[in-house]
RNA sequence: GGGCGUAUAGCUCAGCGGCAGAGCAUCGGCCUUACAAGCCGGGGGUCGCAGGUUCGAACCCUGCUGCGCCCA
């Protein structure tokens, strides 16, 4: 789809230009499949991934996973393995709910007008309206998803995998019902498991009242209570058994003031603390937590004074009818009316709210459905112990564990339309429950038709706990089950390890009998460049499209107050994006993603970083631009495959010398050797014309062994989910090795021609080759659209022998150490190189000499090896350094010549000619400051050494390399002495 | 109240026993023919505080202080 012959590019790189025309091509052509494979023909890899909620839009979490599991299975892709990342969306009960009721609500009616049937009609043509957009946007991220694989959690496959569990367990004794306490959303009007209760701490105040003593009109106990309506409940006070106030109360009755009750004073050590309050603690067991499993102990009645939407029902006496905390004044009111009320204290009090509701959740009792929780741990414990399953990071092993030995039984049900119908009847005649896999139509027990079906629907989580193996197709055994399955990583937000994770790992377990994934990687949570949690209310939501294409300031604007901002929300968008958001592309989004260390728990998105993330791919982009019609066409590989010629010779020094040549025929060839300085070679054809030669020349040698080092760190990086080290070295490589010095170096060569341009030619498409290859998981769109453009090899070298090469880079094999060349000697020499060049520039930048001025320099150095290095290295010096074009190359050990300035360079001493071009304060200034530095670390050295201790104790190796470390130090610090004399010369 | 985590450059964070690092920001010089979304060079740190272990501590241990998350 590109033409390789065409290597102009834009001068700046667009993501929106190129981004648009890759994703649906790999699509096309079948490269996100995943094979049913269970023969193990190719090792497989799986991710199934975290459903987003089917109502919801894309947020920053969101491209997180995206980017992280499209960067791992991208990369095992590449390795060759059979790699499937399967999607889905999940259908979120309540929050669906939720939303679908408040539709109705502007619309003027209610679900309980419609009706169950027309109302669930009603959430799936929703559903359908919405729920493609998050799909959708996954595309746009790039992600590499089995889209013919996709699932939803209400699925008819699904829906039956659900049932099927949820007989297993009740048929195993697992799944039970039951009359207790739970956490009851008025907003939702359903009860909710305790993970869906937020926990908020505010300021309030703690209500205090007298009951009278029934038949002692006078006589008073003083309570307590930050909900002074549940008096209403209130079936007992408490005191501590041990209270010497109290003690002639224990077992007398209480008048209350609004409903005809009498309740005892009770004595309970458990409940009640003597110090808080005023000892004494009004029991209301069917709204409290604590007072519930006090009326337990104390076979108090339980009085339940609220009704499903939050009013006070009958029990309420002369408060029925009133909403809760209408209610609450009331009481207040009438207390303070009799005399009852004692005054409020302020009072830090922790409320329950629903999460999904934001409404304050309200202890209820009720019967629902109940999953023993304990049994299911047991082996999810163990699985984690034993190392099966693994969680990264491993910090969060411990709240996993902490979490799952202390587990309560799970509460399934939901008072809601939206989800599994429980598979449960109820009879009519005999009371008897039947659960079935099939809709029932009599009742197991009497026979009786007369049966319905229970109301509530399984809590949602109940369905993604059976996410990864119910997606490969449980409860039948299919092969993408068996191929798959256990899953490699489950890859998500620690927010939800409680609610998803430990639950998928107990069903797994459960059904499976394995664990459903082998690797577990909780990320951070994306937060605003403060570190504050985005929302929509603050106005500091980052929407990853807007990132993506770009978006002008009035529509954000308008958009963030759409999506319910406070004015001061608005206003901090105004501040922080005056000119909008410019399009920044997909790729920079994910590699600034990728650049954040996963045990980091927040991440804090800033925009600033995006753009430098944009940067680098203009960078890349750039480099190709430069590179491409240096590289030439497609005839470069087999240029290079034309017989090849091996030589061997002496060079000046009597440097033993040998190499590669593409020369034509041996004279041009020995020619050439000796124009560049070898003496005696013997020159012999290579038979394997197949293998592609080593370059010879420093530059290339080095660049092929920094690749393999890069190699190695990414993807040893990408193994230990570490993208930020991964993104980071290749940060290092291709921005600093790659353009910085390589293509630098590169210029000269190229320029020149002849045999060794060919080889360089080559060595430079190899390189940007396989860097393209190595940033392909976090960066895919701009490396394929690259990749496209560069000559390649018909068939890549892998550790496992070589591959043709294939029509993508999402296919092409990742790079390894095969790719380069391990080459010691070439980092080594390229060091020195490097050294002297930077030591040249930095003189003259400290002196302010102009960039475009060539200097006077000579290179001096004791070993004959670094001067023969140094002389074939000139052109590079010359360029890089911008030094005269005939500089001196000299043994070390004469005096320094007037009017040259000295810098040391580890092996080499570099001297400029500053003579006529600075100033001498300048000069004295420098070397003052270089002393200075190079004292400190002589001082520091020689107090190390000086200890007796450290010579004796430390490791004879560590000593040695100290000894070394002060010699060289203390012979720069000779030298830059014997420099201030330059200041005269000046 | 319990548990977990965290404190390193102006900012965001790596480093977790052997010469304190990166990116961004900042300062100086350059429109050098791939890239000013760029190039070259520089400055900047009692590694939260106090003890201890060790030849040697940012790193290990103890205590304190601040901050965050989770669970009561």
């Amino acid at each position: 789809m590109s033409d390789p012959q065409k290597h102009e590019l834009v001068k700046a790189y667009d993501p929106r230009e190129v981004e648009g025309r890759w994703y649906s091509w790999w699509n096309e052509r079948g490269l996100f499949h995943g094979e049913d494979d269970p023969s193990h023909r190719r090792e497989p890899f799986c991710i199934v991934i975290p459903p987003p909620n089917v109502t919801g839009n894309l947020h920053c979490g969101h491209a997180l996973f995206a980017t992280i599991q499209d960067a791992l299975a991208r990369h095992q892709r590449m390795l060759g393995k059979n790699v499937l990342w399967l999607p889905g969306t999940d259908h979120a009960g309540i929050a669906t709910q939720v939303v679908v009721e408040r539709l109705l609500k502007r619309e003027g009616t209610t679900r309980h007008e419609l009706g169950r049937a027309a109302f669930l009609e009603r959430v799936w043509k929703w559903k359908a309206q919405s729920g493609g957009a998050i799909d959708k946007q996954l595309e746009v991220l790039g992600s590499s998803l089995d889209w013919p694989r996709y699932r939803f959690t209400m699925d008819p496959h699904m829906s039956r995998a659900v049932r099927e569990a949820f007989v297993r367990l009740y048929e195993e004794g697992l799944i039970y019902r039951a009359e207790r306490l739970v956490n009851w959303s008025v907003g939702g009007q359903t009860v909710l498991s305790d993970l869906e209760v937020e926990s908020k701490e505010q300021d309030g105040e703690l209500f205090e009242f007298a009951y009278e003593v029934a038949d002692h009109p006078g006589e008073q106990i003083v309570v307590a209570t930050t909900r002074p309506e549940t008096m209403l409940g209130d079936t007992a006070v408490a005191v501590h058994p041990d209270d010497p106030r109290y003690q002639h109360l224990i077992g007398r009755m209480l008048k209350h003031p609004f409903v005809d009750r009498r309740i005892p004073v009770i004595a309970d050590a458990i409940l009640v603390d003597p110090k808080f309050g005023t000892g004494a603690v009004k029991v209301t067991p069917a709204h409290d937590f604590n007072d519930f499993a006090t009326g337990k102990r104390h076979q108090l009645p339980m009085i339940n004074i609220l009704g499903k939407d939050g009013t006070l029902n009958h029990e309420g006496g002369p408060f029925a009818g009133m909403e809760r905390f209408a209610a609450r004044k009331a009481v207040k009111k009438k207390l303070d009316e009799l005399g009852l009320a004692k005054g409020t204290k302020k009072h830090k009090l922790t409320i329950p709210y629903c999460q999904r509701t934001g409404t304050v959740v309200e202890p209820m009792l009720s019967e629902q459905w109940y999953v023993k929780a304990d049994v299911l741990a047991k082996p999810a414990i163990e699985a984690v112990e034993s190392g099966k399953t693994v969680i990264v990071p491993e910090e969060w092993t411990k709240t996993y564990m902490h979490w799952m030995t202390n587990i309560q039984d799970w509460c399934i049900s939901r008072q809601l339309w939206w989800g599994h119908q429980i598979p449960a009847w109820h009879c009519q005649k005999c009371r008897a429950i039947t659960v079935s896999r099939e809709d029932a139509t009599k009742c197991a027990t009497c026979g009786s038709p007369e049966i319905v079906q229970d109301d509530d629907v399984l809590d949602t989580w109940f369905s993604s706990g059976l996410w990864p193996f119910a997606t490969l197709g449980w409860p039948d055994k299919t092969p993408a089950l068996e191929t798959f399955y256990p899953t490699s990583i489950m890859e998500t937000g620690p927010d939800i390890l409680f609610f998803w994770v430990a639950r998928m790992m107990m069903m797994g377990i459960h059904f499976m009998g394995e664990v459903p994934f082998k690797k577990v990687f909780l990320h951070g949570i994306v937060t605003d460049e403060k570190g504050e949690k985005m929302s929509k209310v603050k106005g500091n939501v980052i929407d990853p499209l807007d990132v993506v294409y770009g978006i002008d300031v009035e529509k954000l604007v308008a958009k963030t107050r759409d999506g319910g901002a406070e004015e001061s929300g608005v206003k901090n968008v105004r501040n922080t994006y005056p000119q909008g958001i410019p399009s920044y592309g997909a790729d920079a989004l994910r590699w600034t993603l990728a650049t954040y260390p996963p045990q980091q728990r927040k991440i804090p998105l800033a925009i600033k970083r995006i753009e430098s993330s944009r940067h680098l791919c203009n960078k890349i982009w750039n480099a190709l631009r430069f590179a491409l019609p240096l590289i030439g066409g497609d005839d470069l590989y087999a240029l290079a495959a034309q017989p090849w010629w091996r030589w061997e010779g002496r060079g000046e020094g009597g440097i033993v010398r040998y190499g590669m040549l593409a020369a034509p025929s041996e004279g041009k060839a020995i020619d050439h050797l000796a124009a560049e300085g070898v003496l005696d070679a013997t020159i012999a054809r290579v038979d394997d014309a197949s293998a592609i030669p080593a370059p010879t020349a420093l530059a290339d040698r080095w660049i092929l062994d920094r690749l393999v080092a890069t190699a190695r760190t990414v993807n040893a990086s990408i193994d230990e989910f570490r993208l930020d080290e991964a993104t980071s070295a290749l940060h290092r490589f291709f921005w600093g090795d790659v353009c910085d010095w390589y293509l630098e170096l590169v210029k000269p060569v190229l320029q020149a021609g002849g045999a060794r341009a060919l080889s360089t030619r080559l060595t430079l498409a190899r390189v940007l080759d396989a860097s393209l290859r190595l940033m392909h998981p976090i960066i895919p769109f701009l490396t394929e659209e690259l990749w496209q453009k560069l000559p390649k090899p018909t068939r890549y070298e892998t550790p496992n022998g070589s591959v043709a090469t294939p029509e993508s880079i999402m296919v092409a094999p990742f790079p390894s150490a095969v790719d380069g060349r391990v080459d010691p000697a070439a980092a080594r020499d390229m060091g020195l190189v490097q050294a002297a060049i930077s030591a040249i520039r930095s003189v003259r930048s400290e002196h302010e000499v102009h960039p475009g001025a060539a200097v006077e320099v000579k290179l001096r150095a004791a070993s004959p090896e670094v001067r023969a290095l140094l002389e074939r290295e000139r052109i590079a010096v010359r360029t890089l350094a911008k030094a005269s074009d005939d500089f001196a190359i000299e043994p070390t050990g004469a005096p320094r010549p007037a009017g040259y300035a000295l810098m040391p360079a580890g092996e080499i001493d570099v001297l400029v000619l500053l003579k006529g071009l600075v100033t001498a304060e300048h000069e004295a200034a420098r070397i003052e400051r270089e002393i200075k530095k190079v004292e400190k670390d002589v001082a520091a050295t020689e107090k190390k050494l000086a200890q007796p201790s450290f010579a004796e104790k430390a490791p004879p190796e560590v000593v040695a390399e100290a000894r070394a470390l002060l010699e060289s130090l203390k012979a720069a610090r000779g030298r830059f002495e014997e420099s201030k004399e330059l200041v005269a010369e000046l």
